[in-house]
DNA sequence: TATTGTCTGTGAAATAATTCACATTGTGAA
DNA sequence: TTCACAATGTGAATTATTTCACAGACAATA
């Protein structure tokens, strides 16, 4: 039962980006966008968003461009495919708390509903309106809460056995801010987000002069 | 005066992550190892490997594999091209600390050495050895300590403002932690760590049981 | 020293992603 | 109405990236 996306890693990651900026044009009472437009805020090119916003089936018109509370639409159609994910957040050190309170301000589709530690004294409490629990009750929380995702904020030491940890509870998405790639059963999708990569990759670059290497 | 990188982003993002896994192999004593044991710590494939390292110029022997001290060498070379750059932080939040302490604890070639904020009570303070003050100074430490990157955290609505005052101050790299794409000049290198979208792409592809979207 | 088996380095093939370029379309103005 | 224009949707071409597959190399073994 392996269906596969017939949309790429990248497209969704545009999309995602498409649909945050015309949320916030919406926002702001504007009401049809151009590709070209649209482009220019994505820092990409005018035929990329034709072309990602194909997939969508939503056509657009030559004089108005995109209406664009319906492109959300069209893209959201997509995108949160079946109902809204609950997260868990494993890790409350800074990054954890950082995520927590960032999610908890502008929230998206997404809901972090659990965060878990091992420390005694960062449990039992509410973060970022987020309750948080001993690791060791993780896969009865995520029973009864129905948690779907997991976010990884621990040391590199201690992700792996956190990223078994979930997928022995039936988290089947992991997003993994540990420094190291994990190892999970084949039916369990992950990615990661990787700083110090980042940081160097821009170190690099700019050496090179060479612009916008991602977004 | 444009050189461009004759390597790709995607290749450099591996390099990095194959010199952190080698290193932390090195610490516990490994000697040699063979593309397709990299492959599998890096999630990836040995061609994908071997074709990555062809371009360090190194090369291993058929019998054992790659020396793994070597190997961190060739890639430094090509990584830390022209010696270590110091970072400025801006935006002393949660994430802003989170990433003060973490890049405090384990260093790599890349030091943050001074964070800015433009709320008073974060001033003036030392956070993971690091030396915060107001933003309003920015040009004249960056001047000062010979710093060439930039990290921004602040939120999305002071990031683009951030980044002028960082490209005006000299800056020629910025990694942004803001959900919006920079508007820079054509001689600054920016890339964008996005959570939100992150979080989306994971729960989007763990309907489709689709692993390992990048690492 | 000869043999064996395994792993490297790399052209060539296959696949994926982006860009080009243009026929088509819908709208505002005359 | 009709016209002219600017923007869409999309095959086709291009470019980038990954994988295949195999000749050559080299250490261990006998």
């Amino acid at each position: 039962m392996k269906r596969n996306s017939d949309i790429s890693v990248r497209t969704i990651e545009r999309l995602a980006l498409y649909r945050r900026l015309l949320r916030d044009l919406s926002g702001r009472g504007e009401v049809h966008i151009f590709s070209h437009q649209l482009a220019e805020l994505a820092n990409n090119t005018s035929a990329q968003v034709r072309r990602d916003l194909m997939l969508t089936g939503y056509t657009g018109t030559p004089r108005k461009g995109y209406e664009i509370k319906e492109l959300i639409e069209r893209i959201s159609a997509h995108l949160d495919l079946d109902g809204e994910p609950k997260i868990a957040l494993v890790g409350i050190g800074n990054l954890g708390r950082a995520i927590l309170s960032y999610f908890s301000y502008q929230q998206p589709t997404l809901k972090i509903v659990a965060a878990f530690d091992t420390d005694e004294n960062k449990t039992n409490r509410v973060i970022g309106g987020c309750r948080c629990h001993h690791l060791r009750d993780f896969a009865e929380v995520v029973k009864k809460e129905g948690i779907t995702l997991g976010i990884i904020t621990v040391p590199a030491q201690g992700a792996q056995e956190v990223a078994d940890t979930m997928t022995a509870a039936g988290i089947s998405g992991i997003l993994n801010f540990a420094p190291v790639p994990l190892r999970v059963p084949d039916n369990v999708c992950t990615d990661r987000i990787d700083i110090t990569t980042a940081l160097e990759k821009v170190a690099y670059f700019t050496k090179f002069n060479q612009k916008n290497i991602g977004n």
